[in-house]
DNA sequence: GATGAATGAGTATTCATTCAT
DNA sequence: TATGAATGAATACTCATTCAT
């Protein structure tokens, strides 16, 4: 039972702790997880989990934070990799595609919305911060691509809205969005 | 304190369950709502709800089912009503407006979209269902205005996604979304 | 397992807890004492006990007030039966000797004072109150024995607050307080 | 970074220690301190705390010894600077004033009070050493100053306990001890 | 000497659910 | 029908103590 002691131990358990409970939130969405299962399935104890995290919400923050920061690179690198070989309909779909289908990620996504609303106000600023954030880097992505440009950020607004909306229809199980007719008529003018 | 006694008690009592469960849910969101909360609000005791709903997803289910019936009729009455006196670009703005504004039902909707994907299967069908009559509507009601009927289907799908996730940025406290600009976008297209 | 139900159950309830509790406060003093010993001791369920009492606070305040109520009432009892058939130092001597040989009352009144002074406001006013009712209590008693005024006042005080230090020098284990020498000094100074 | 080597570093630290787990004892309390609260107050880890005390009973009692020390000394300057330049009765108030007044001092005293009753028996011998140190010292005191010697003895009990008590009642906020017209009473005849 | 990572037994509190009356 | 007393399993959090380095 007595774990290995050592010099980077702790950074280990960190991340640990950090890969445990960002799955175990994946799956059965974060209101059923206890900081016991997180500790169980990271293979410490509950004692050890406090020492790195005095209390939920500053797991669910670090949590938080590294679902943005991936999110964003997921979208940065989508829209920067993209941008040249693609047509404009072809990269938005792309991006409606890679995000609402990562069905896992969209249910963390989701837990920590409803966290944010509920009552952190630090997790809702940075969910603020995150969303303007993308929509910029969508507008921006968009800017390069398409000639127009006066109503690229109406656009925008209107594609970042439509995959947070998208996201939850996908985890609650409609399945017939047409993404790609949806990503066409976006981008082309009728 | 003697109950009225009759027939329809037992209506009344199961009303005031769902009135008080309903405003509760708005307020505060669900995961921190207890059913003795729910019980002192509805004025009667814990052993009486339970003999209505022998569950808390029972209950829930209810609640649903309720919310359902009046963001459909909501919407219905919307896109009825203004028809005939309305610009299409105004309708889309009113119904974006009306469904995003409405703060405690969003809170509501998205506790019972949660509960809904962390395992309640009949709760997910019935929101399976409630998405599938609330885009024909929409549908229905544009093609009713617009003279042109090829992307209809497709706008609707935008404009539905695009609305659910508008709850959600607006439940997080970002303001700054141009409604008006993005209901003329979606209608007129420029 | 399963205890009986019935209709004054609950009474007996409240009333085995604050026995129970006393008793346990009595012996360990309080803060040893968890909530889950006060269960155990009288023979019910952790949810039971919180069903009465929600908080430990509320208990405390329970067995507080029942305390001071009970050092009250021996007070009182004290000055009034034997107010005309004992010498004024012999009363006195009553009192000291009452109120400091109840070890056990004393431990529990210690730790009470302990839960006044961490940060319990209203156990403070309590106990501000129930000290300003014995300093006059004893000074009304003195003044129907003694025939002099003037310094009756004066004397309740050294008193209330020699007996509130004996107390806590007899938990101490310091023995050999002359508490006959002292009431007759008090009351004939020499 | 690199701490200071050399002999005395221990004693260093094990002041630091002392004087760390007073302050913060004096200001919580101790039943709401925690070791980790010391070791970080006196700029020392946990794992050096532990070289040095390797049980919290074995740091209470040091600082119950620093106490009782500085409580002695604190009441012996009082006695013999001013036993000549003084009145008994003023003598007797500062010595009240004194140390009711250092609320500070008080909680920590009330706080070790507890820690010996609950049951280190260690403690409650050093508390009983000092106790009787302290009323022969008032009792010395009080032969110098004071021509009768008969009923000193008594007086002294009745002082000492008296101040326990008082320091008790200041601790809980009663706030119109007469101290000054105590003093008089208890030294001057009637 | 000094560190801080790791532990596990505890602590108050919450709450959906049961059931005798 | 209606009640509210009773339950027990769960939950986030605390902390004195150990020990490899």
């Amino acid at each position: 039972m007595v774990a290995a002691r050592g010099k980077n131990r702790g950074i280990d358990n960190k991340k640990k702790i950090l890969n445990s409970a960002r799955k175990i939130f994946q799956k059965k969405g974060g209101q059923q997880t206890s900081l016991a299962d997180i500790a169980k399935a990271a293979g410490i104890s509950k004692g050890t989990l406090y020492y790195y995290y005095s209390t939920k919400a500053e797991l669910i923050f670090d949590i938080t934070h590294e679902h943005m920061n991936s999110m964003t690179s997921s979208l940065l690198k989508l829209v920067e990799d993209k941008a040249d070989s693609m047509d404009a309909a072809e990269i938005v779909f792309l991006v409606y595609d890679t995000i609402i289908k990562a069905e896992s990620r969209s249910k963390l996504h989701l837990y920590l919305v409803q966290e944010a609303i509920i009552g952190n106000e630090d997790l809702k600023q940075r969910f603020q911060q995150a969303y303007n954030e993308w929509r910029e880097m969508i507008s921006t992505g968009l800017k390069t691509i398409l000639k127009r440009r006066k109503d690229i950020d109406t656009l925008s607004h209107v594609l970042l809205t439509s995959i947070t909306g998208g996201m939850i229809q996908k985890l609650l199980g409609i399945q017939d969005l047409p993404l790609e007719e949806m990503s066409n008529w976006l981008v082309h003018k009728r």
